[in-house]
DNA sequence: TTTTTATATGAACATATGATCATACCTTTA
DNA sequence: TAAAGGTATGATCATATGTTCATATAAAAA
């Protein structure tokens, strides 16, 4: 076998895997992979949520250090942090699966 | 901008993120990347679980399309079929995360 | 052919997560 | 300084997820 079970380590992994699992958060990292920055409602319009929802979604891939934001007069831009995600979003690209 | 959200895309990619998100899980592929194959007592035996908890989750990855499973003898080994989540259990090693 | 070992399964429950709604908070502009 | 535009926040609710427990099943050994 190995060594023994690391649980900070895999605890770590979940919670950033957790953190990107959603469609609509997905979504949002492809954006800001091939945009540097975008205003809360540019993202909204391309999701096609309610702000509420986008806002919500956005505020908690901040917490979790996956984006970070920056206001710039009325309007508040988000934008890639922690670019490893890119990277996992592409890994995933061409497998296939059965969604159900 | 670009283009339209491909929304079977992004769920594809949220779904089998969802699988793995979860520490005993991502432990299991790590144990599996590194053994051939691995019958559900070992599993078990290394992660510390009840049985009972440890078939559930392995049932689970199953039935998504990341594990196969053997039955041996009195033994059921469990394999990789998915062998892409290793990569991105490999990329967020080193991320630099605080958990809560 | 009964026991034992290895594993699966299903119900029940607690908790986490996602969506919606109403409203509040900042900026800029009129 | 009042209104409008852009975004955040908190409560509520429905659903999903993880855990436990009891029990079922399958193969091997006694």
């Amino acid at each position: 076998m190995q060594e023994e079970l690391d649980i900070d380590r895999v605890e770590k992994i979940a919670f950033v895997l957790k953190t990107i699992a959603h469609p609509m958060r997905v979504g949002i990292i492809d954006l800001l992979s091939q945009n540097e920055k975008m205003s809360v409602n540019e993202i909204t319009a391309y999701l096609g949520l309610e702000q509420s929802l986008t806002s919500h979604h956005l505020a908690n891939l901040k917490m979790k250090g996956v984006l970070g934001s920056k206001r710039e007069g009325k309007n508040i831009f988000y934008f890639l942090k922690m670019k490893e995600v890119v990277d996992i979003v592409g890994i995933l690209e061409d497998v296939n699966v059965i969604v159900f």
